[in-house]
DNA sequence: GGAACGATTGCT
DNA sequence: GCAATCGTTCCC
């Protein structure tokens, strides 16, 4: 189980990839209307700022991505493909326009939908574009520590979905527990 | 003003 | 393999 309350903001501020290490097997906390949902975050990627291609960021500064430029722990949310939403946390310093996109969840507690796959998970956990800016520093939606005293293994791979980016496109900057019946794919 | 496209998903 | 569906980006 969580020990509930949030990370503090120091656990964004750091480096992107080590950030995203430490968010597996972490705990993402929403209250929708009094009820608590309870996800433990099994795979993630590492977005790593202007020059990486396959960042929203590299685009510059602009209304959308202003929440990216801004300082950490910070939720970045936006809509996919006219139907989904796509969670991210910010990272690093303000300016440094960093962030891991959330992309699979373990359900824990009232998860009942499934949250393989970053639409899914925003939908199962009832995230959309309300919560694009929203302080992860609060206690109705939040990210809770990982129990360090359990044991994993990490698998690091390219990410999906961003052939069109480059050499950015092989990096292995998706990260997720070895093992896990829960990622989104192989 | 308008075309092209996307950090997805589910159905054929 | 491909359609759904709409905001963002970029070009005219």
């Amino acid at each position: 189980m969580p020990c509930l309350g949030p990370v503090p903001r120091s656990f964004y501020d750091r480096d992107t990839i080590d950030v995203a290490h430490d968010l597996l097997g972490a705990f993402l906390v929403h209250d929708v209307a009094g009820e608590v949902r309870v996800g433990k975050i099994v795979e993630v990627e590492a977005y790593l700022g202007e020059l990486d291609l396959a960042a929203h960021s590299s685009r510059g500064l602009t209304q959308r991505t202003r929440i990216l430029f801004g300082p950490p722990g910070f939720a970045y949310v936006y809509l996919i493909y006219g139907m989904y939403f796509c969670m991210n946390v910010v990272t690093e310093r303000e300016g440094n326009a960093c962030a891991v996109l959330l992309r699979a969840l373990e359900p824990v507690r009232n998860l009942r939908d499934r949250s393989q796959g970053p639409g899914l998970l925003c939908r199962a956990m009832g995230i959309d574009l309300r919560h694009n800016g929203h302080d992860l520093e609060s206690p109705d939606f939040f990210i809770a520590p990982r129990d360090e005293n359990e044991a994993h293994q990490v698998v690091a791979r390219p990410r999906i979905g961003v052939a069109y980016s480059g050499i950015w496109a092989a990096k292995p900057l998706r990260f997720y527990l070895e093992g896990n019946r829960y990622i989104s794919r192989k």
